[in-house]
DNA sequence: TTAGGGTTAG
């Protein structure tokens, strides 16, 4: 019954979604033997010898295809261990199906099959998404006489995790350890605790993770520092502290990867001078930075906008020779792009060949990203278009990066009509895509077609988020369209949003505008009590927008507030105020005004 | 011979 199932999984996946070009025989076109096999021609033929192959001579599909026919041809036939030689040589070139086709055959043709066999099968149904067709191989196992052991089941686990089954994994794993079905060892639990993580079930990780210790089946440092990442990854970062005093206190010694999470985390939180202390702890313990550390450091200043000190432990980096990884020049070229450097971007860009390495489609689209924010759309063009001659394909970012510069440069036409190139090649959109074609039209004075795409969007599936709404609020004020603009504005609560600050600062600013000023002010104490503090471009916008009405009056209760918040009047807001107080003849007005705007040095 | 942590972008 069990096998009918597994048999009829392996026929479906076989006859639908995968279907596989190399359900042929390989034929007089096939290579030699003597391709793979290094003693074939053996002395005596009337013995016949196993030959050995030469797996390292594989390293396209085309190979394996090759070698599994000519390996089916062979008598005698060759070890159960070649076969699943091949078959996981395969699967780390990522070609599942192929992988499963030849598992299929093997069974059919009766060449010999065992628990690696049958557990490599089980992983390509996993990485393949379809756990379900895994558990149906468990019946081949037991039909065979086979017992699935702690691997079969750890893949099984992984594969459930893989297809988002969260909590049938979880009592999976319960089943097992109570029902003693296997011992779990410690890539089980490093695959229990991993997968809870990046399911968001931190948590539940944590917990386990301390049940477990009670027990002995303790964590090793490798079940620790996947908690420990999952809470720093969460923003938990002291509570990752306190897990790694814990299992120093326990004997576990924390490694680089420790060390890379914790520092990670701090940077994402800003917490700089805890990552000083914590390179002080890494070289007292003698604990050396990879190339990942060093990253996630570089990365994290070039973030800041520090590319210059990123520059310098850079150069630390390559005096401990340790030599500079894609992700590290994309950092660097973000990091130049982020100051409007971008010629020293291109040069980052222009380098990352002399390193021995090869740009890849993330840093062609940092690249584009940068001329595209500088206005040099033609450039970013020229970028664009060589990415196919380099071996690469424009993903979705390179393309919404793209449509957006264009945008950004008012060429709507050909920004849609690379979105028109875009769908024709099958690259699906996503959100960022929306958001960015929701703008384009807003900026196009397009809102009625924005305010359809909104409802296409909704009606896909597709959950817009705060940016998407911001950008449709934007738009609709600046086409004078408020209205609309607040009702979309009152809506964001009942979609489980809450309007940010620049929201709150456009609205406020068309209330402004529109005379609207009790409305406006109530807005202002609106979103500071509900946690969202204006900022310096909130009160810019109000003055701004009472200057345009010419209500200089209006506006200097605002002005005042600013440097007790901290703020000052930028240099647009300023220009505006100049124009406006010529008109005036009060001198202790004025003065008032020198005031509030300039810094007191120069007013005494 | 099977299963295993971390880093990149609007």
């Amino acid at each position: 019954m069990r096998r009918n199932v597994a048999v009829s999984a392996i026929r479906l996946i076989r006859g639908r979604r995968f279907a596989a070009p190399w359900l042929h025989e390989s034929g007089i076109l096939s290579p030699p033997f003597s391709l793979f096999f290094s003693n074939f021609h053996s002395d005596r033929p009337s013995s016949p010898k196993v030959p050995t192959i030469d797996f390292s001579r594989i390293h396209a599909l085309d190979d394996a295809i090759h070698l599994f026919h000519d390996m089916l041809r062979m008598r005698p036939q060759p070890s159960v261990r070649a076969y699943s030689k091949l078959m996981s040589v395969t699967v780390k070139m990522k070609h599942y199906s192929f992988a499963l086709y030849m598992f299929d055959e093997m069974r059919l043709r009766g060449a010999p099959v065992d628990e690696y066999t049958m557990t490599i099968a089980i992983n390509c149904y996993c990485l393949l998404k379809r756990v379900d067709f895994g558990f149906a191989l468990l019946g081949i196992f037991f039909k065979s006489g086979y017992e699935p052991n702690v691997t079969t089941f750890s893949t099984l686990i992984k594969g459930q995790f893989l297809d988002d089954k969260v909590a049938d994994t979880v009592k999976l794993f319960k089943k097992l350890l109570d029902f003693r079905i296997c011992e779990p060892n410690d890539v089980m639990i490093l695959t229990v605790i991993d997968g809870l993580c990046k399911a968001g079930q931190i948590i539940a990780a944590r917990d386990l993770l301390c049940r477990l210790e009670r027990t002995r089946w303790r964590p090793n440092v490798k079940a620790f520092n996947a908690l420990l990442d999952g809470l720093c990854k969460g923003g938990l970062v002291d509570d990752a502290f306190q897990l790694l005093s814990k299992m120093i206190h326990n004997g576990i010694s924390p490694d680089v990867f420790t060390y890379s999470s914790m520092i990670q985390g701090l940077c994402n939180v800003g917490r700089l001078k805890d990552v000083k202390d914590l390179l002080n702890e890494m070289a007292n313990s003698n604990i050396s930075l990879n190339v990942v550390t060093f990253n996630i450091l570089i990365d994290a200043l070039c973030k800041d906008g520090k590319v210059k000190e990123a520059e310098e432990v850079l150069g630390i980096m390559l005096q401990q020779n340790i030599n500079p990884d894609i992700f590290i020049y994309t950092s660097l070229i973000d990091g130049y792009c982020l100051r409007g450097e971008i010629n020293k971007a291109k040069q980052v860009f222009d380098s990352i060949v002399d390193g021995g390495l090869k740009p890849d489609i993330i840093s062609y689209n940092s690249l584009i990203n940068g001329y595209c924010k500088e206005g040099r759309v033609d450039e970013a063009w020229l970028l664009f278009l060589e990415v196919p001659c380099k071996g690469l394909e424009q993903n979705i970012r390179t393309y919404t990066t793209m449509i957006h510069g264009l945008f950004s440069k008012d060429r709507f036409n050909d920004g849609w009509k690379l979105f028109k190139d875009m769908e024709a090649r099958q690259v699906h959109p996503d959100l960022h895509t929306y958001s960015t074609l929701l703008d384009g039209l807003c900026r196009n004075g397009e809102t009625e077609e924005a305010l359809l795409l909104l409802r296409m969007i909704e009606g896909k599936g597709v959950n817009p988020n705060i940016v998407t709404y911001g950008a449709l609020i934007n738009g609709l004020c600046k086409n004078g369209k408020l209205g609309v603009a607040r009702d979309l504005f009152n809506q964001l609560p009942s979609r489980g949003l809450q309007p940010n600050v620049q929201i709150y600062t456009m609205i406020i600013g068309s209330l402004c505008e529109e005379g609207f000023m009790e409305e406006a002010k109530s807005l202002l104490v609106e979103m500071e009590t509900r946690g969202c503090a204006p900022d310096i471009v909130t009160y810019n916008v109000i003055v701004r927008s009472l200057l345009k009405k010419n209500e200089l009056h209006e506006a200097i209760p605002f002005l005042e507030e600013m440097p007790q918040r901290g703020f000052s009047v930028d240099p647009a807001t300023f220009s505006m105020l100049i124009d406006q107080v010529q008109g005036q003849n009060e001198d202790d007005f004025l003065l008032k005004l020198m005031k509030i705007v300039l810094p007191k040095e120069i007013v005494s």
